[in-house]
DNA sequence: TTGTACGCGTTATCAC
DNA sequence: GTGATAACGCGTACAA
């Protein structure tokens, strides 16, 4: 059973020594007379040589490995910046440990311990609990740090993620262009992530401002609760003697988009004639009749960005101020915004 | 800038050697006195210490690593296997380096390479290319190796994945059930992805042996291409003269059913009486109007037991044939394949 | 430009 | 039971 070569037994091979080696691989060629370069590369290749890069963290910490860290896997966004992650982690030469802590602020404390155990030289955090005393902590050991997508109050890191003010600004004024004029904004628990709160509190103060009225729902229960509710906001009678008023639904995020089209294709609503809109772009939003509108997130940008700032940490300095990378989405227009329909 | 504590650290604050504290966070605690694994417990709260899985890795090979390579990180399939591998790893205490290839072979190649730079104890190999001769290397070298989904000719592996067979048979006889006869297959370009050939394959088979009609169309154009074959499907005139037969579609995985239902949905064809059903099911199929009917993979399982099988290879003995692990899917009918409707 | 010697944090081996 | 010591594969002063 063949081992993987050392380098001893390249340096032995092409006759020369480890450092040079070395040298040769952590791209000091030019340091090299080219006639050893070659004898190297030669013998690298021969005996199908590649650089131990658990030895190689061990040494100087340059495990080039990066930590993420993602509160729900099978969350398309996440999916889709990861991806971005990982294209520029591939471009920077930088493998990736990913873990998933399904929402479980348990698990994320293991998988925490676990990838600081690898050494990993940046982490990117899309938090499921509220971990703050442990990850200040690696910041103050000079662990670069981001979060992703949701804000942790006590840690000093950068954040990417959407700017969500302006996500439900651009939804209000498309709503409201459209013509809807009573609003329901549904979205899950908004206590543990920030940028539930963030969202609903602009709705709130939003709708004052374009003087819609609206209301705003917390999906807890079954689907069954979320389609009376619903229903109980489609069927009441208009409020204050006005006319009847276009009413529409604006979705948090991607599951809350499901949660509610199903509802009301349960209730038999006329998309269009119900509005229907949603943060967080899907496959299949094209699909359903009309289409549904969406608030669409710059995904790669957002998981390129993620690295970026994680690069440009100035490694064991901790003086960088903790800066915001805020996205600004882009609305997809479909039938389910449109009364006319 | 406080550092991470080390096992010397731990032992002096101990009052011990490195070898005992060693022992103790190797689970060797039974052959500690109790007064000295209590020593130790308190000294590494203390010190807040965790062993450094680098230096782990370097000294016995053990670096609790497993490599994920996954051919497309946002087919939902692919997403939900891995769901299962990281659930199965974390309870064996491993962690999981994952890598998307997004179906590159040459990125494949690269990824293979960081991978094992990293010493990674098993594979998981969802292959885009042929790497068939770097695999096989690897295998040569012990190290446990576990194809997901996509066979590799020549590669003695283990195999976890769908039975393709039984998935187009219980296709074909809910189908034929239901009182369609005239079927076309969908299918990605079946070179490259042996599942889509064994697919394709029984399909075929599966015909005749049901005495049912049908074709199999590649995809390989654009949506408007795969529109047009699919109208010219439905609207050619029944063949030899025997009255209108029911038509339906087969799709070979969630990425054609998608494709599929807008391009039906476009052609204004009405669901039902145009027969639609898919493998892999997905978030949206049940709100399609009268819902989509799919197969169902058993994802987490099969996740879970990509891991089992890695952890069954005798490690260093190459002698254990190389098994094949399939599962069943489950059907789950819908208005799609519902002519009464 | 090239080579020598040491240390990184851990585990395995062998004494006690 | 417990402890000293030698690896593991590599990077890097430092010397040549």
């Amino acid at each position: 059973m063949p081992r993987r070569a050392t380098i001893i037994e390249v340096a032995r091979e092409a006759g020369a020594s480890k450092t040079s080696v070395s040298r040769y691989f952590a791209g000091e060629r030019d340091k090299l007379s080219p006639a050893l370069c070659e004898r190297i590369a030669a013998a690298a290749l021969r005996l199908d040589y590649r650089p131990n890069q658990m030895a190689r963290g061990l040494k100087g910490g340059h495990s080039r490995l990066i930590g993420m860290l993602v509160a729900d896997i099978r969350n398309p966004f996440s999916v889709a910046v990861m991806h971005g992650v990982e294209r520029a982690c591939r471009e920077q030469g930088l493998a990736l440990l990913v873990c998933n802590t399904d929402n479980d602020p348990e698990l994320e404390r293991t998988h925490l311990a676990l990838m600081t155990s690898y050494q990993v030289e940046g982490l990117i955090i899309n938090a499921s609990g509220s971990p703050d005393a442990e990850l200040q902590a690696l910041t103050d050991r000079g662990l670069p740090l981001v979060l992703l997508d949701r804000e942790l109050g006590a840690v000093e890191a950068d954040l990417v993620g959407l700017d969500n003010a302006r996500a439900i600004d651009l939804a209000l004024d498309h709503l409201a262009e459209q013509g809807y004029g009573e609003l329901l904004y549904l979205s899950e628990p908004p206590e543990r992530a920030s940028p539930r709160r963030e969202r609903l509190t602009r709705f709130q103060a939003g709708l004052t401002a374009r003087r819609l009225t609206g209301e705003a729902y917390t999906m807890s229960g079954s689907d069954e609760e979320l389609a009376r509710n619903i229903e109980a906001f489609l069927t009441r009678s208009a409020p204050k003697g006005s006319g009847e008023v276009p009413r529409a639904l604006l979705c948090a995020n991607g599951a809350v988009t499901l949660a509610a089209t199903r509802a009301l294709l349960r209730l038999g609503a006329r998309l269009g004639k119900t509005g229907l809109m949603g943060i967080d772009e899907l496959d299949w939003c094209a699909l359903i009749d009309p289409g549904i509108t969406t608030l669409a997130q710059p995904t790669e940008a957002i998981g390129q960005q993620a690295i970026a700032s994680l690069l440009a940490k100035p490694g064991n300095q901790a003086d960088a101020k903790a800066r915001q990378h805020r996205f600004e989405p882009r609305v997809i227009a479909r039938g389910s915004t449109r009364l006319s329909g």
